[in-house]
DNA sequence: ATATTTGCAAATTATTTGCAAGAAC
DNA sequence: GTTCTTGCAAATAATTTGCAAATAT
């Protein structure tokens, strides 16, 4: 944790840009949240908590910051929201998302699914893939076993690739 | 087109809403612009030259129940503009995006990539997949063709999967 | 020292809602 | 005729901006 927001910070530095406390503590909210997807919003109030003096429109400002420098994703997924998810440090690519339509719950997944598909749509529609944005949504696993009651469909079993 | 006019007609009267002008005229209005990808506002000023007295709030309730209806789906790039992307008929999944981040065109890829993917996600995330939102970035063949005065990746040949 | 960054409040943008009038069936 | 739908204007929500004061390097 030490180590990658002093990594923040030398990037921060090598674009020229401080390292502020408001930006250490939004950066260290992130941190902490890291499996979550918070808003704009969110991180405020959360960051409220190390230094109450902040403003709203400082996280707003330093968020953007972080996805410019590519520290932090911004994503949508259908609310008017934007919101804003860590980078894994030294991820060949941004993970994706699951989408609860049930509980509204949101899953990431970290395996590189899109390896053959990007292959695909670089050759054929002569495309230089850059970045990616890839959410499923549909039943959780915690709301499905709620369903199991029921009926029960038996293919289920876990198989390999 | 006739056809697809009617048969939204139907899909509407089925869930007992009222095909009004207005939802037309709306209608008519995506299915003549099936390649773009218009916001609220965007769907507002071109349904005007059809039926000026339309407001602006009637074009976002009818984009909502379209969405609803699954006849069209909201898409959001990023910007904080909701799109309104007519659902291919027939189509058994919601097509994918690419979006140039040179020039901001966005192109559709009809093709069917996911399939694997998702049986996996399936599987191992014992997740119910609904449906899915997948979107590369990154720079498209013609914004790559202006740079080709630049150096030249032999490696462009097409081929079939 | 000085260019960057902040906090606040006001502005902007996208979208939603209340409600009385209007239209479809 | 009654229920659904509309248009307008006002409300809300998310985000951005102007600017003088504060601060990191």
């Amino acid at each position: 944790m030490e180590n990658r927001l002093e990594r923040i910070k030398k990037h921060l530095h090598s674009q020229s840009y401080k390292l502020t406390p408001q930006r250490e503590a939004t950066v260290m909210v992130l941190l902490e949240h890291e499996e979550d997807h918070l808003s704009a919003e969110d991180v405020y109030l959360l960051v409220k908590d190390k230094a109450p003096e902040i403003g709203l429109a400082t996280v707003y400002r330093t968020l953007e910051l972080l996805a410019e420098l590519k520290i932090v994703d911004k994503i949508n997924f259908g609310d008017g929201v934007s919101r804003f998810d860590l980078r894994k440090e030294g991820a060949a690519h941004f993970h994706h998302h699951l989408v609860c339509i049930e509980c509204g719950a949101v899953d990431e997944i970290e395996d590189d699914l899109l390896g053959d598909v990007e292959k695909i749509v670089e050759r054929d529609y002569d495309f230089k893939i850059m970045d990616h944005r890839l959410t499923f949504h549909g039943i959780c696993y915690r709301c499905k076993s709620k369903h199991e009651t029921d009926q029960k469909d038996p293919t289920e079993a876990q198989n390999q690739v």
